[in-house]
DNA sequence: GTCTATAAAGAGATAGAC
DNA sequence: GTCTATCTCTTTATAGAC
């Protein structure tokens, strides 16, 4: 929160109305068509302003994937840093068992999709073309490590299967948590909370029945 | 295989070995870019070709990508033509249970995806900015609706937990096998076959211990 | 803060020689 | 089957008026 208003713009009268709105209109472009095959041109005429007037808010296409990819990174980097996530150590919480932990970062995970979900769609289409998508990815793979650390923790415990390479069980239980972007949307019948506890069972237990 | 050689070129002489190797290229340069994202300048430097020999073999950058998505389409369609997946019923093979079957898609996906890996990564990139691209999608639902027929029958049948709305289930078990194409390299460690079995051990049982 | 006009580069596709 | 050259359109970004 600190930076992503420090940074990119002088700032001088008040920004923040149009800033903002600029952004959620570039997010929901590149989502439809793809960060490159998305014009300013088609920005300007979502927006209802010239492109040359876009350029004030961001100096460059790439600041606003770069301020879109920061928003999702964020969020999720916050569900590592809650108490729930951690062991308590450095705190005063009481301690949990890794499985809790792991359980805790899962459903976190969801409701950050489900809550930052323009942000996270794009976030998890960057492939690494320039400099802003691989940071992106770098910090990607650094959630993506500390969510293995976890599984191995819950796996030593004894709570989590062992006849599995732990970073194949991360990538297919974060590949099935991802690609709830591809087909949740907040204004349908499933609330996050329902969905995330769909998502806990079915990982945890799978779909056979009991 | 009976229209994919007789559509798109006139194909006197002997087209086969530069057609499929121009294919190749192209699919592998618009994962790494995105279709849009890559230009037929790039292809025809990666090709040691002009552009305009490109376009000898292929007669606009759109039929690389319908020739790409068709390859994986007829891959997963297949799947559920195969005997394990049918109940028999115009064969003469014995009947099995909706469970069974639903585990043989699922193996069958898993297959075709590695099998198959650069198609299939493109095919699930796709998001209906064209003609071509929204045909593609037209039959991937169709096949996702197959699968979900399957969920509903195993669920019936009481192999499959009834506590989960069986398109959820479905997406999510999907989402699990497609995110495969995120990180599988058929050149590592593991094989398409060990992979299939960890999928199905955790797509049915979960990842919780015993 | 937004506009029109434009610069400079790159896009997909075609013509026609070899 | 591949080439060079070119057409036309669109791209990102900037200049400078208001």
């Amino acid at each position: 929160m600190s930076d992503s208003e420090a940074l990119a713009q002088p700032k001088r009268g008040r920004p923040g109305l149009s800033r903002q709105a600029v952004l959620e209109a570039a997010v929901a472009a590149f989502i439809e068509h793809g960060y490159d095959a998305t014009s300013m041109g088609m920005l300007s005429t979502r927006l209802g302003l010239s492109k040359a007037a876009i350029y004030h808010h961001f100096p460059a296409k790439v600041e606003l994937l770069s301020a879109a990819l920061d928003e999702a990174l964020g969020a999720l980097e916050g569900v590592l840093r809650q108490d729930g996530a951690t062991t308590g150590s450095a705190g005063g919480t009481s301690d949990s068992t890794a499985e809790q932990r792991l359980a805790f970062v899962m459903r976190g995970a969801v409701h950050v999709l489900v809550e930052k979900l323009p942000y996270v769609t794009l976030l998890l289409r960057v492939r690494g073309n320039s400099e802003v998508e691989r940071a992106a990815l770098a910090r990607r793979r650094a959630f993506d490590h500390a969510v293995t650390a976890l599984v191995i923790e819950a796996r030593n415990e004894g709570s989590v299967r062992s006849d599995i390479d732990p970073s194949v069980v991360t990538r297919l239980i974060f590949g099935m948590i991802n690609s709830i972007v591809e087909w949740y949307r907040p204004e349908g019948p499933e609330s996050a909370d329902q969905l995330a506890s769909d998502v806990l069972a079915v990982a945890l237990e799978g779909l056979s029945a009991s």
